[in-house]
DNA sequence: TTTGGTACTTTGTGTTGCAAGGTATTGAAA
DNA sequence: TTTCAATACCTTGCAACACAAAGTACCAAA
């Protein structure tokens, strides 16, 4: 049973997920599992089904790469890197972002 | 031919755009065409092929209503009302675009 | 050698934004 | 009267994507 209020956060999530993505990135290298920890702490948590599919398109797209590394217990992770389109890209999506922030600001008034 | 920073910007807009239509109806009732032209002028361009089957899903969901209206020229004129319900909606999505707003900008500092 | 924890991946489903095309009403021009 | 242009509403088919659920693989300790 799933709230309404559950629903519209998780619909507005939609369309930013791959600007936190970067976002995080931006600052250090990261793996999938520690992402999927930071974006819950940001309160933008997703599931393993979205953020793998996201990460590879993401990579695809030449914004991420990634190295494998060892584990200190477990299979090997994957860090995923951001490139220099990816840091592009997310110079763009900041303003994108700060301009729908704008124009809903300007709509509830 | 489509640039980057359209796509950016199309997906930012998706998940937002059933509180871009509560918010505008909460303050003018409106039919279709006119709500084209405001989301327009807030810079949260839909298409005709967006915007009708959302509405008919926001009123299915019981948050609006909408009646008839003579037009000056041309069609009569489907105008949308919101609802009690539609209006409690809208107040979450407040709550939740804050929340989200206030998350992103915590995840970019 | 089995168990439990960690990590990555895939499949199927439902929703939704959009391009494109369609229908209907009206008034004015040809 | 017929045609045209403007207005307005609606539908269809497609592609993208978030998610739930299930699957695969690695490792170390019991």
């Amino acid at each position: 049973m799933e709230s309404a209020t559950d629903n519209v956060r998780s619909q507005m999530r939609k369309g930013v997920l791959e600007y936190c993505i970067l976002s995080i990135l931006s600052q250090k290298e990261a793996y999938a599992s520690s992402l999927l920890e930071e974006l819950k702490a940001a309160n933008m948590l997703v599931v393993e089904g979205t953020l793998y599919p996201l990460l590879i398109r993401q990579k695809n797209q030449g914004l991420l790469s990634y190295r494998w590394e060892e584990s200190p217990q477990g299979p090997p992770r994957k860090y995923y890197v951001i490139t220099e389109k990816g840091r592009a890209q997310l110079s763009e999506m900041d303003a994108a972002w700060q301009e729908m922030v704008e124009s809903i600001q300007a709509l509830r008034h």
